[in-house]
RNA sequence: GGGCGGUUAGCUCAGCGGGAGAGCAUCUGCCUUACAAGCAGGGGGUCACAGGUUCAAAUCCUGUACCGCCCA
């Protein structure tokens, strides 16, 4: 540890050796101690694809703050790290990568992708953990998990058996969000909607006996019209009724299509006539079942049309509508166009738009599994921070659908589970025989893998060990916090709970902290595409980590989300040099030998420092306990610059010079030492790495930080009469500096101050302390007297315990002073009028509460006063 | 269409029933032997709007407007 600190702080030079320390020395590593309470959190597992974003950042500044806080209070603190496999974003790095040379993975063969994929895992899919490791993740690394591994694997297969035996998983052809370019089968909640101007056709279908017009269809997709089965009105519909039941012709197609009638129409959308293509939309899929209709897919899984759809076979389904429409056109079928604005699914991972398709996928029953996972928040068992993301929760699992787990992609967890090729017997099973176990025939496995999600729900009891039931299993199951974005509380949030619940039976976290969302200066969301996010790698090297850190604490407010631009990191960069240059002014008196550990009480100043720090430990504890991130950094930040950096160590410069008084001076540097080391502690959870590395430089200080005990400070340390002492103190002292700077005193300058009080309490301090105050705001010579008259060319403050006066002879300037006590004098009146109003209402004298209302009366005593002696000062000075 | 969040100093935001706050920016004076990434001091706000509850509303209730997010 170098003795003498660099005058500015710079976190390039401490921080990875900081790191590197950390990681020798075990710190962050938790094994299982029965003696101490477990404290849990595992860690929201980034893709293996992924580079730290600020909202990692934001995200794994709050888990470590946890961590490290709960560490220094004693617990056995555990987080636990990992990565996800993230199924379609990996394949698709990987596609990428094969097309660039020139190849695909189906001329690669199944077996050589997988190998190719973890390939390129072992390669860059630990980016992201360095990543973390900047920014000073406290995590157990020796814990790492991955969701492939071949724990999770089994704990994987062993899931989707059980729920499988149950009948919870079953298998069949449904509708599902289909996404053209990555080929594969999307859950809902990967769809994301957008609104998008489109239009709404109106074709008319002919009736088949040409008795009459037909009928009239609004359709915002007319090419899936070659899949038309069916044309539905509402029942009730007085404008169809006698259409239900007759034939119309598909047009272009010239299929004989029956009318008929659903009461799912919405007669007033439209025509109130609707087509009905059940292989192409949700809707029209459940009624073609309620109505006996057999679907007919036109189109590919590239979406382009099939043989089905002749004569537009091959063509997109952007090119096949252009050409339907002109076509419909030509025939005169098209009644009319309307712009129409609805929403449209796109794949959430690569933005294609998708399209609702029929195919064979395996599915979860949600019902259930969601009714213990609503209970569960509902009793209390699972809080969410801030509570209002309990309705989201509850909105979501009330309403929860089958979830398609099944995805028809390489990469990932296979589907435990056969086919028997000649009587179509399912095998399920975590090891699948070799044979039907009906019929003996050949079982042909599932190519199908898993939604990432399936394995995500089990993260909480997988990463420990589960389905064996290990040590850790049993000490830190279930978790404590889980830390995330509201974005992923139906993907991930709630699928946990329901996974915890059903194979462990106990909720997988007591408390889920959902923070908010990191936006630009304009308050868009950072994306890629906008090219307007921040990297925090970027604001590591400028400003350091804590920095970063530090400043996303003091912007994060009750889950608000944050407004980001790169000056605001200025702010944690301005503290960590405040810090470091207060720790390095006492280093260069601290001896090496050793002071007494506790503080000392018995100057006033000191008295007063360590009640302030006792209420401060309290307060920080307090709202930590209550993650409230926001009020624990601000309440440190206040502490350390305006309380201990601006006056405690300014008040104590006198006393820590070598010529001191031996005794007063050992102990304003114990209790300095005490005080400041505490800062440091409390602020570690949230600057790691420059609180490590000056704790470590304090004399007396042992081991590392990381892994100090948490501060404590009994109550009996709080001072109230020394703490409203030095209030008195130093609002004289803000008294003399404001008009020093007013009336432009040399700042070297001494000045005589005369104080005028009829209170023994100020009388007191005056007596006791004034030293401190001669000191703080450079008074050569301090009187004080009961009964006083203005000295002649002075400027003056007037308080309600004491008036303030500096003779400035040629200094002075009479107009300019005339001016202060006028102002001072109108801002006083105003309030001493709005508060003889209040005492001046009878109401209020009866309702209110008795101290408020004596609260009021000292007021009004104190500003009467006030006023007066202002009055008096004002005329005098034109006398 | 439904739900949620926001609207407070020039900017970014705290405060959420009893005297309007912080950081940045701005103005003034300071290289005062820890820190100019700093020190001392100053100026700046009908707390979106309209009603209501209350002795008392930035704070609670209702409605309106605008911004943002989520769901359908």
């Amino acid at each position: 540890m170098p003795t003498e600190l660099a005058k500015a702080y710079s976190p390039q030079e401490i921080e990875q050796n900081v790191y590197q320390s950390w990681m020798d020395a075990g710190a962050f590593s938790a094994p299982v101690d029965a003696g101490k309470t477990p404290y849990t959190i595992v860690i929201p597992p980034p893709n293996i694809t992924g580079r730290l974003h600020m909202g990692h950042a934001l995200n794994n500044t709050l888990q470590d703050i946890l961590i490290r806080w709960k560490r220094m209070a004693g617990e056995n603190a555990l987080w636990l790290p990992g990565t996800d496999h993230a199924g379609i974003a990996t394949q698709n790095v990987v596609e990428k990568e094969l097309a660039k040379e020139g190849t695909n993975r189906h001329d690669l063969g199944r077996q050589a992708f997988e190998k190719r994929v973890w390939d390129w895992k072992e390669e860059y899919g630990n980016a992201i953990i360095d990543q973390l490791k900047r920014l000073g993740a406290s995590c157990d690394w020796s814990r790492q998990r991955f969701t492939l591994d071949p724990g999770l694997s089994r704990a994987v297969k062993q899931v989707f058996v059980s729920l499988y035996q149950k009948g919870l998983i079953y298998r069949g052809n449904y509708i599902v969000n289909w996404c053209p370019r990555c080929q594969t089968a999307l859950s809902d909640i990967e769809v994301e909607y957008e609104d998008t101007a489109g239009k709404l056709w109106y074709v008319r279908y002919p009736a088949k006996d040409g008795s009459d017009q037909g009928i009239v269809v609004a359709t915002t997709r007319p090419e899936t019209m070659l899949g038309d089965v069916a044309v539905a009105v509402n029942p009730d519909d007085e404008r169809y009724s006698a259409l239900v039941g007759s034939t119309v012709i598909l047009p272009v197609m010239d299929r004989e299509i029956p009318v008929i009638a659903d009461s799912f129409v919405d007669r007033d959308f439209g025509t109130g006539a609707v087509k009905i293509t059940p292989a192409h939309d949700p809707n029209d899929f459940e009624a073609g079942r309620r109505n006996g209709l057999t679907p007919l897919n036109v189109m590919n899984t590239d979406a382009t049309i099939n043989e089905n759809g002749a004569p537009f076979t091959g063509q997109s389904r952007e090119e096949c509508r252009t050409h339907l429409v002109e076509k419909l056109q030509q025939m005169g079928l098209i009644d009319k166009v309307e712009d129409h604005s609805h929403s449209v699914g796109h794949c959430s991972r690569c933005h294609t738009v998708v399209e609702p398709y029929l195919s064979r996928q395996w599915f979860v029953k949600m019902k259930d599994l969601a009714a213990p996972g609503i209970d569960a928040v509902r009793d209390g068992r699972v809080e969410f921070i801030p509570r209002r993301w309990e309705k989201i929760y509850y909105d979501w699992m009330e309403n929860i659908r089958d979830w398609c787990i099944s995805r028809q992609l390489w990469w990932g967890h296979r589907i435990p589970a056969a086919t028997c090729g000649s009587c179509q017997e399912i095998a399920v099973a975590l090891d699948l025989p070799e044979k039907c176990p009906a019929c003996q025939g050949e079982l042909v496995p599932e190519e199908d893998v898993l939604d990432t999600w399936f394995s995500s729900a089990l993260w909480p009891f997988s990463t420990l060990g589960w389905p064996d039931e290990t040590e850790d299993l049993k000490h830190f199951y279930p978790t404590s916090t889980l830390v995330t974005d509201r974005g992923i509380i139906f993907f991930w949030v709630a699928r946990m709970i329901m996974g915890g619940l059903e194979f462990m039976g106990k909720e997988p976290f007591k408390h889920v902290y959902i923070h908010g969302t990191i936006l630009d200066k304009d308050g868009r969301k950072m994306s890629k595409s906008l090219g307007n996010g921040i990297d925090p790698l970027e604001v590591i090297d400028e400003f350091g980590a804590d920095a970063m850190r530090f400043s996303l604490m003091m912007l994060s407010a009750g889950g608000q989300d944050i407004k980001l631009s790169r000056d605001k990191f200025e702010m944690g960069r301005n503290f960590a040099n405040k810090l470091w240059n207060a720790t390095r002014f006492l280093l260069m008196y601290l001896p090496a030998e050793e002071l007494d550990p506790e503080p000392s009480t018995e100057a006033f100043e000191d008295r007063w420092i360590v009640s302030r720090y006792q209420a401060t430990v309290e307060k920080i504890t307090a709202a930590l306990e209550s993650f409230d991130f926001h009020g624990a950094v601000t309440g440190l930040y206040e502490f350390s610059w305006n309380e201990f950096c601006d006056w405690y160590v300014e008040f104590i410069k006198p006393r820590i010079r070598e010529d001191a008084e031996p005794t007063s001076r050992r102990a304003a540097l114990s209790t300095a030492r005490h005080v400041l080391s505490g800062i440091l502690e409390m602020l570690h959870p949230v600057m790691p790495f420059v609180t490590e590395e000056l704790w470590q430089a304090i004399p007396g200080h042992r081991g590392q930080l990381v892994t100090a005990a948490w501060p404590e400070c009994p109550k009996s340390l709080r001072n109230q009469e020394c703490e409203e002492q030095m209030a008195l103190l130093q609002k004289l002292t803000r008294s003399i500096r404001t008009i020093r700077s007013e009336m432009n005193v040399k700042p070297a300058q001494q000045v005589t101050v005369r104080i005028r009080t009829e209170q023994p309490a100020v009388t007191e301090v005056l007596d006791r302390y004034g030293n401190l105050l001669q000191a703080m705001a450079r008074v050569s010579d301090l009187e004080h007297a009961s009964e006083m008259s203005a000295p002649p060319q002075s400027a003056s403050e007037v308080h309600a315990e004491a008036v303030v006066y500096v003779p400035l002879a040629g200094l002075i300037d009479v107009g300019k002073e005339r001016e202060r006590l006028q102002r001072d004098l109108a801002k006083q009146r105003k309030d001493l009028s709005s508060i003889e109003k209040k005492l001046g209402n009878a109401r209020f004298l009866q309702n209110a509460p008795a101290d408020i209302v004596a609260k009021e009366r000292a007021k009004l005593e104190k500003l009467s006063a006030i006023c007066s002696r202002l009055e008096r000062l004002a005329t005098s000075l034109d006398g």
